[in-house]
DNA sequence: ATCGCCTGTGTAATCGATTCCACGAGGAGG
DNA sequence: CCTCCTCGTGGAATCGATTACACAGGCGAT
């Protein structure tokens, strides 16, 4: 492959004004410049980043680590993230932790090697020894959706709590009063915060959210489908399960499907992350919506702030509730065959 | 951030030992090892991957570009594609390019300017003059899932061939016989296989596939919904909508629910590739579906043994037909309920 | 005519690693 | 005792870029 000194020679001119053509350094004259250009052109020549970037001590590359590429939230967040960063000029180089923080670790250790210019997390635990070292050592670094107490570093969330609000109000006006939950790991903070704005809402009513109704979960679907279990061998089930994330209520939906119990005859459910497949499941889930592509844009620009030189701002955006007909009766738009 | 030459005067030893004791080189004595390995530690060194690559001329890394990564089917790919890669020393850098020609092309260029050691496309067109230059020019590469004719680079796929006979079968076992399909783009490879396996089939029983028939989708849901409409207004509507991949067969339900339309009774779906959320819709819907995981994981060994100087082997794996509900009687097995 | 400045260019240092080559010490064999 | 190896180590070149500094030539001002 063609390096700067090939075209320099092609050209007839250092390597010096190679470059400087290649960063339109101002003082070029315009002959060498068309001439760099077509040695350019002949040879097919492409800067070699790796090179640049051991000189510049900057890679234009940020790392995005998030907790399960499986998960449509996920997904839909490292695409308008990488879209963001790609209009400002940065690539993302994204790794994915699978709900592990042994691999969680390995990502922010291969990223921090890599050298990257900064770090997206959305962190699976919290937080290990290494990526704590990492922010308190200058790696500029942005939490996104879930983020780490007691480090000083910008958090791009939403905020569920009107939104489960919402939520609860629309249960209890359905005439639910057994309301369940199946939440995420208690180590990441929408593990707990859901948790926490459920029974706060629940409070409002009057309503207690029992032990045997809280389900310790972990975000994958497999989980949802035992906690989900568990319900329904109470002695006195639920008659709503509400799930801390759309993975787990598939699992839910399992169970509930697998008992031969009908959604929501037999039982509701509702779920926290709307992703496009809940409008075809059978029924159509009831979810809290969180505005995904507005937090991944948010937490590069944060990110990008930062590296930059700029002060970042932590950013929180509402989430919303979207009524569909797995809690009971549909919103009044849908009635058209009641 | 500390360098290999702070380790070296940490130690009281040469920049040469440091490196000889961190690439385990043989000719290190026991006590320069443990000077090394006691500063390392202090300093908290961690070597520089651009540095080294840049000597090594090596990056350990692959590039892997997908047409979208809101499919799960290829977010699936990708994340065996990073586990394998990962099991055998590499790193993965994915690149989204959304359908669009241009995107794909900005991530091969950019990927192959970081100097990747090797690339992994699933192409969204014929291939561009970068990526058939690239191929040409003795950049490892293998195709996956999708492939371009003419160029010399190992492919790894599923053939659908089978399992959509079967699908055929299944759906004429039922008594349908005006079936229609919702085609890929004629540009990539498996946007027309499939209809060549579906046409093939269908003529073994005798059956046509009529132009009104053949819908041009681009594998994304909003096409899906555009060319079943059209399907549905036909004089004769087919009793079939057969999609070449999953956002299409959702864009499909779309349009056939917002007719009032009822899936399997009014008209049937069925889908290529199937992917989890497929037992969750309503109906569950039929698909042919492909190995995925060992794809991505065949994909990876290709490439890497083109690396690594062995010979690559194209690979091609056979996909199945997973019959659910949505064309019509269910499976023997699923009829507790008649 | 001389001075100073500006413009365009080249030489060489530099980034952080790897690795070839040279060298000194020590041991084995003659 | 001398020679030859082996082992452990350090010096320095190298990868491909960027950029500080030096310098030559031209031009305007004095």
């Amino acid at each position: 492959m063609a390096s700067i000194k090939d075209v320099a020679a092609e050209a007839g001119l250092s390597v010096a004004t190679v470059s400087r053509v290649l960063n339109d350094h101002p003082s070029v004259s315009e002959e060498a410049r068309t001439r760099v250009l077509a040695a350019v052109a002949t040879l097919g020549y492409r800067p070699n980043a790796v090179a640049r970037s051991l000189r510049t001590d900057q890679t234009r590359t940020l790392g995005l680590v998030i907790s399960d590429v499986l998960n449509p939230y996920f997904t839909e967040l490292a695409r308008s993230v990488e879209e963001e960063a790609r209009a400002l000029g940065y690539s993302v180089i994204i790794g994915n932790a699978d709900e592990r923080p042994d691999l969680q670790d390995h990502h922010v250790r291969t990223l921090l090697d890599r050298r990257i210019d900064g770090l997206l997390v959305s962190p699976t635990d919290g937080g290990s020894p290494l990526m704590l070292d990492a922010a308190r050592g200058g790696t500029p670094m942005v939490f996104v959706d879930r983020w780490i107490r007691g480090v000083d570093v910008p958090v791009v969330r939403a905020d569920g709590q009107s939104a489960v609000q919402d939520l609860v109000a629309h249960l209890h006006g359905l005439g639910h009063r057994r309301l369940a939950i199946i939440a995420g790991p208690a180590a990441t903070t929408t593990g707990r915060e859901r948790v926490d704005a459920f029974r706060a809402a629940l409070a409002a009513y009057g309503i207690p959210l029992p032990d045997a109704y809280t389900g310790q979960g972990d975000f994958q679907a497999e989980s949802g489908r035992r906690v989900t279990e568990g319900f329904l061998d109470l002695p006195e089930p639920p008659e709503v399960v509400f799930a801390a994330d759309n993975l787990m209520a598939l699992g839910a939906l399992d169970a509930i499907r697998a008992r031969g119990l009908r959604v929501p005859d037999d039982i509701a459910l509702a779920a926290f992350d709307d992703i496009p497949w809940f409008v075809h499941t059978d029924p159509p889930i009831t979810a809290v919506a969180q505005p995904t592509g507005a937090l991944g844009r948010a937490a590069v620009r944060a990110l990008v702030d930062r590296i930059e030189g700029r002060t970042p701002r932590s950013v929180t955006l509402p989430a919303r509730l979207v009524v569909r007909r797995s809690c009971g009766e549909p919103p009044a738009t849908n009635r058209s065959k009641p």
